[in-house]
DNA sequence: ATAATTCCCATGTTATCCCATAAAAATCCA
DNA sequence: TGGATTTTTATGGGATAACATGGGAATTAT
């Protein structure tokens, strides 16, 4: 698997360390990235994290702007500006910032979240909240969805 | 066969695992899937579980959506982050993840039931309810059909 | 020097590997 | 054809490895 799936909560320990899920770690392995490049996420709060695949979707969205547009150098200045490269021990636990970890509130554990291409690292209480109200959200879209293309897929109506 | 099809009921030991029945197992390999992508299903106590060509049925719903718009992490929060890769042993058996289970209400037995390119996994009392109530709807439906054209298959499982 | 970080090894728990067995299905063969 | 033999399946259980986590010692920074 090539790809950041499932979720689950791991626990800091007394030093602030906190063990990357081993199937992440595989997908961060097969990748070829040395270290976690992560970031605070633009709009939650939660912790952006990944490899290459990260670095690459972040390099597309700067390259749609022109260079030295104002758009450009801001997109920049939020993401590079303020990304890091935590680096993991030998037992695959990565220490977090104190700038990530007020970011998304968290304190003594959290939620490795998979996203496909990267993941997110959440305070485990808002993470269930968002993922409940997203979980509604995307119901209602299948559905919506379901109905304009009868013949595609089959969501199994009732 | 390259489609999953037919439902068996099989029953988990003492330790959760649960045999995948042989004639999907043989569809995941010739799928060439290392493992079970599995998610609970969106508007069903059951679980989604294939291989590839369940996959790119999720990356084309999420594909839909343009990059960073807010549905499009939705998607991923919901589909991703909810879904796990089991992996299969030697004989061929899965651990259901706690979160899956409950989903599905499964406890002691679960009936794997084959929808072509996908297949879902229900607790088997449950199932027999929906696949009574679902029998009963596709009667309805195909009695429709037949009376627009004459050529019609018979829509007489069970 | 002192605090913080990183490296290395220890440990309990959980999962997974490997082999065994019983039932069912497929195959063989007189 | 029909009964015996082999093969495939489902399931059980003990041994083993992987994982998350803890803590001391070494290293680096301040």
């Amino acid at each position: 698997m090539d790809r950041f799936v499932s979720n689950s909560v791991l626990r800091l320990d007394a030093k602030g360390r906190v063990s990357i899920p081993a199937s992440f770690r595989s997908v961060l392995t097969r990748d070829g990235f040395a270290g976690l490049f992560c970031y605070p996420a633009l709009d939650q709060p939660a912790v952006d994290a990944g490899g290459h695949a990260l670095l690459a979707e972040i390099e597309g969205l700067i390259a749609r702007f022109p260079p030295y547009a104002v758009e450009r150098e801001e997109f920049q200045v939020t993401l590079y500006g303020r990304s890091e490269t935590l680096n993991v021990d030998g037992e695959g636990r990565v220490v977090l910032s104190e700038e990530l970890k007020s970011h998304a509130g968290i304190t003594d554990a959290v939620a490795f979240v998979g996203l496909g291409h990267k993941f997110q690292i959440w305070e485990p209480q808002r993470f269930r909240a968002h993922l409940a109200q997203a979980t509604a959200t995307v119901r209602k879209l299948t559905k919506r969805l379901g109905s304009e293309r009868p013949a595609s897929d089959d969501g199994a109506r009732e």
